[in-house]
DNA sequence: TCAATATTTCGATAATTATAGAATCATTGG
DNA sequence: CCAATGATTCTATAATTATCGAAATATTGA
């Protein structure tokens, strides 16, 4: 993953309603959620919450289907994945951050 | 971590310009470096990179400390755990995504 | 085909964020 | 104290992002 789709995913996460959607998404699993009811569940009308699915969607992090009326959203993990490789080779000195290490001690200067 | 300091670490990651500064400042480990050297390696105009810097400071991610007449900025580690921690508990279903599992089948359902 | 449903796009506006020169503030050496 | 250095704050402006009602676009059932 490359440092402009990484800002893209980054930008995408950093608002409120679509992190929260992202998270929604995420425990709803594969088989996703419709679109109105990410609305209805967030409190946000339909129109802006389309607009920050479509911002989601740009950046990778979540996919569309058409089920019948409704379009439904799926997180993709692979991305999510990619996103948190990212961070933990170029923001964490290469140390697995969530995995209990202590990353407050000096890092090993890496040589890429 | 609780989501609206995550908002405004993902906000502060996602930017060109501080996105990179932080990884610098990962690099240059607990020693940290001064924000004109920062600015220059960057090429972003002092005032401008000062403004990015706060940003970062704002958002916890970075500490910062007067040094005779520079300012040495230090990434905060913790804090970069602290963020790859919610992450990883909200929006990778729990499973550690940097680890080589694969996130892309269905997820227990968390109760929480 | 028509009405109902689910969603997105359009459009106008508000709010936030980024940029960078100029002015200011802090520190040091002479 | 003064000039030089390193950095931040101020100010104005440009650019991007968020909001959400109204209109438009699919899809289905009758």
């Amino acid at each position: 993953m490359e440092s402009e789709s990484v800002i893209r995913a980054l930008s995408a996460l950093a608002q409120e309603h679509r992190l929260a959607a992202f998270r929604l998404l995420v425990q709803a699993g594969k088989q996703g959620v419709a679109a109105g009811a990410i609305a209805e569940k967030l409190d946000v009308p339909p129109s802006s919450m389309s607009f920050h699915l479509a911002q989601l969607a740009n950046a990778g992090l979540v996919t569309q289907r058409r089920e019948s009326r409704s379009i439904i959203y799926s997180a993709d993990y692979a991305a999510m994945n990619g996103l948190m490789g990212y961070l933990t080779e170029n923001c964490c000195a290469g140390m697995p951050c969530s995995e209990g290490i202590d990353c407050s001690s000096e890092p090993e200067r890496k040589s890429a």
